[in-house]
DNA sequence: ATCAGTTTGTACCGATCGGTACAAACTGGA
DNA sequence: TCCAGTTTGTACCGATCGGTACAAACTGAT
């Protein structure tokens, strides 16, 4: 059943380019290449459906590759840093954008609040904790991650409104100095 | 003709909350209380001028309002400050959503690209021309005019999506503060 | 009072929306 | 080879989309 997680990230970029509203099933259809019949056959739910799925696919992905390492590292500031490297890759330097924090703009954040609510209190979470075990202290753990990613996700803004992924990769790089530092 | 003017600011409510796509003229007219004989009499190029007129009211508002202070103040620093005055009540605490930082993030993002472009453009520019007039370097006040404004909309996105208007807060007063150091 | 010029509501257009129905085309096990 | 069960394409549904046409209702100057 290759289909599936092929078609969930070909939907994934659907929601990402147009957001909720925007994406059409007749977009949809185009870009994974499937009919309504087998849409509807792999998401009875529709169009909600299909975002909630990819909401969670998403989710999935960063705590496997960002939220579990945080808390599990043994030399969390390796951790911190491998977290830069990943989301450096996956917004491909503020060309990409986070789908998470589109949907928390738009008018369908209370539709999906809670998958919304979780992603980023996990994200928060997960680095205060790595930051606290590199020898912060909690309060000051708490600030920085919340700070750092708030900072993602307005460089993600910034640098496609200024179409510079100069701005994004700037921004990255000093966060990686704040991290690290002491 | 008082019609314009306050239909300019309903009709930017509409976009915020729903985005381009999702700014239909069913719920243009509800919003406004217009028809589509007025609004199309108002606005002739319909949909997409709208839109272009709305991020011309906002992008005038924060030019004489923030941009146009901020390069012309005797005391720069102060300037920066009531910048953060109003940035704090223009947004809501992070309740209300920046509609040129939505359109960046949007598929509709080419086609206003140079108003979205120039509106961002122009802060940072101002705001960097206000912080190296109060004692910065060239380059310290660019890369943390540039801080500001992603911290600004990165905590918009994110005081939406935990729903918690503090974390909102809680940036403005953590870049009061770097602004105000020296 | 008249009338040109504007503003408004409403009916209507073809296109597209999300969603459903269902028969044809597949699939693997017996 | 056959058949139950699934997957697929396609036709179709009512609703809504952005936009147009146009006549009725207003407006202010004469």
């Amino acid at each position: 059943m290759t289909s599936r997680a092929e078609t969930l990230s070909k939907l994934a970029e659907v929601f990402r380019a147009h957001g909720y509203e925007g994406a059409s099933l007749a977009r949809i259809g185009r870009a994974t290449g499937l009919g309504k019949g087998s849409l509807y056959n792999l998401f009875p739910g529709g169009k909600a459906e299909m975002a909630t799925c990819v909401l969670a696919e998403i989710d999935g992905w960063f705590e496997t590759n960002l939220y579990a390492p945080l808390r599990a590292a043994e030399r969390p500031g390796e951790a911190v840093a491998a977290m830069f490297d990943a989301v450096d890759a996956y917004f491909r330097s503020g060309r990409r954008v986070c789908l998470v924090g589109v949907v928390a703009l738009g008018s369908e954040r209370d539709r999906f609040g809670e998958a919304v609510r979780s992603y980023f209190a996990r994200w928060v979470a997960a680095l205060a904790d790595a930051l606290q075990r590199s020898g912060r202290d909690a309060a000051g753990s708490t600030a920085l991650a919340e700070e750092i990613v708030v900072q993602i996700q307005g460089a993600i803004v910034l640098s496609r409104a200024l179409d510079q992924p100069a701005v994004f990769s700037r921004a990255m790089t000093a966060l990686r100095a704040r991290a690290a530092a002491d």
